[in-house]
DNA sequence: TTAATAACCGACTAATTTAGTCTTATTTCT
DNA sequence: AGAAATAAGACTAAATTAGTCGGTTATTAA
């Protein structure tokens, strides 16, 4: 029903937390969960997402924590999204990424390209929108 | 994952399919279950989604079947997707119906206005692209 | 006026996906 | 050494989606 994940909505408001909340400090995942009142494993899972997609970078450690690698300004909501919704697509035949099966209308389908087009609109909103939009 | 469900692929498949096999008469849900070999019984609920919507006009009987209420220049995808998925919407607490549970981020939750605009300029891609697009 | 055809409707089941938990390992600071 | 933090993966539970089934109503044609 194209609606974005849980993961999606965490990584948003974790990103901003950050972007808002930002003093030279590392930010905890502890922190984030309990501000938020989200289970602290979870949001650590969104977290680690986000560090493996150099949107922010982590730090281990008694001392550690997470911080923004970029300024709000220049990271698009899409960077946040794809981070923890790897095979984000309207359908599932426009996947860029490790397309498995192949579909059955293959032969006659004619609403893939267009499709794709409406798929490549939809991108260009969520990376012309960044985080600062959202603070 | 930000996924259209199949309901709505079924929508937009038979759609067109009654687009282009304009013939005179009502198409039956059979012939397009048979047709993309799907079941029947699921292109029949489909397709009363968008009879209830107006998209198409029913008609029971042995002569029965569906057409299209009006020309395919005139049926934004949007029409279609939410026939089928009345609740389409980003996130939940955008949706402009019933809206039954309560956010529990509500108060510090600025990522509702912003996500909105997002929530729009999504729906005016899926409004500008007719079904005249995807023929 | 009956038989066949086709839409209509709602409850139900199965399958898939998403959300969330648990456990263990590794790093770093004091 | 010990505490605090990230990292990672397997697992479970919950929710959603996909698909099925049974029965009803309307319409046409023989």
């Amino acid at each position: 029903m194209l609606k974005l994940s849980k993961k999606s909505e965490y990584a948003l408001m974790a990103a901003r937390y950050m972007a808002i909340k930002n003093h030279g400090t590392a930010i905890t995942a502890k922190e984030i969960a309990n501000n938020f009142n989200l289970s602290y494993e979870l949001i650590s899972k969104v977290l680690q997402s986000l560090s493996k997609n150099q949107i922010v970078n982590s730090y281990k450690g008694v001392k550690g924590g997470y911080i923004l690698s970029k300024s709000p300004a220049d990271i698009p909501l899409i960077d946040l999204i794809r981070a923890v919704e790897p095979d984000y697509q309207i359908v599932d035949c426009l996947g860029y990424e490790n397309r498995k099966e192949v579909c059955s209308y293959e032969e006659n389908c004619t609403i893939k390209y267009p499709l794709a087009m409406v798929q490549q609109k939809i991108d260009k909103v969520f990376f012309e929108t960044k985080l600062s939009h959202i603070i």
